[in-house]
DNA sequence: TCAATATATCTTGACGTCGAGATAAAATGG
DNA sequence: CCATTTTATCTCGACGTCAAGATATATTGA
């Protein structure tokens, strides 16, 4: 009886007509990715950073050499307006992890790349997150895991596809 | 390949040592948090509210008549400290949707309350909610949605079992 | 009894996010 | 060639959230 439970069982009483099977995986999910968010922070913020700092150094740490990409691809990659974007540019760019110059290429874009510090960082980083990401899914055996992430795969596709 | 299996496509050749499958079950669970989480929106705004006013009501509507509990009953069931507590009651009260007033048995505390408009909307949105929550899951079949509901479950037991 | 502690709620300031709009430059098409 | 449309980024104001702290009241235990 963990606390979704408890809240489809309120249900229940109040409007025992409702089909209540998607609200229970909802809320499920809502409710343990509060608990993961939590469980992903501790690792951010013993390097001064949080999930959204941390998602722009990891995206383009994972392009490649030369670590280097623009707003709209960042936007693109992590799902975020414009203003959201510039707004986690800005305070990168303050603590020195970043940089920006104008693109050579289009005089509307810009370039946004890894400082050495900023590299340095996300390397640290992000093995450190790799592990406590496998810590906080070590509650499911490997195989439950990989049932699970078929799941969500198929689930995700339906808002994913390449049709829409 | 979603969005997920091109992330996971990059870390394999800038690091091809991760062991990527709880980055894989997380990054979707996020990502699907996002797509679902414009999905109920859209449910939500139609009604002038949104997840956190619409969360706050359905607390006291399934509570059951007389549709009243405290603002630290409120916090137990959402998840949210008291300061947000307190910006969303300060909200809903403005309008016209709860009412607080002082407890009888306890001088420091306060009985927040649904408002008939208050129970009114909540009456008329949360079944259009609960159907959307189900047009939502629609992707998995519902077999598919149990075995979900399953592994989530197990998962969300790891965070919120009895002893911790 | 009453001082120390715990509880209930609210306040404040900082931050991350969004949506709408501004600005500038590039691409399009007649 | 030039007007129109699209693209890229930034600005601004509003909002929801949190953490830390303030205030008032209740509970505990010596």
């Amino acid at each position: 009886m963990d606390h979704v439970d408890k809240i489809l069982a309120q249900w229940r009483v109040e409007h025992p007509e409702f089909k209540l099977r998607a609200m229970g995986v909802l809320g499920r999910m809502s409710r343990l990715t509060t608990h993961l968010t939590q469980g992903l922070d501790q690792v951010f913020s013993a390097y001064g950073l949080n999930a959204a700092s941390f998602d722009v150094l990891a995206t383009l740490r994972r392009s490649g050499a030369p670590y280097a990409l623009t707003p709209s691809q960042l936007m693109d990659w992590t799902m975020v307006t414009s203003g959201t974007m510039t707004n986690r540019l800005d305070r990168l760019q303050a603590q020195g992890l970043i940089d920006r110059k104008k693109s050579d290429q289009d005089a509307r874009s810009v370039v946004v790349q890894l400082t050495p510090q900023g590299l340095d960082l996300i390397n640290d980083s992000v093995t450190k997150h790799v592990a406590n990401q496998n810590r906080l899914a070590a509650a499911l055996n490997p195989e439950e895991q990989e049932q699970l992430d078929r799941l969500l795969a198929k689930w995700l596709a339906a808002f994913e596809a390449p049709e829409g």
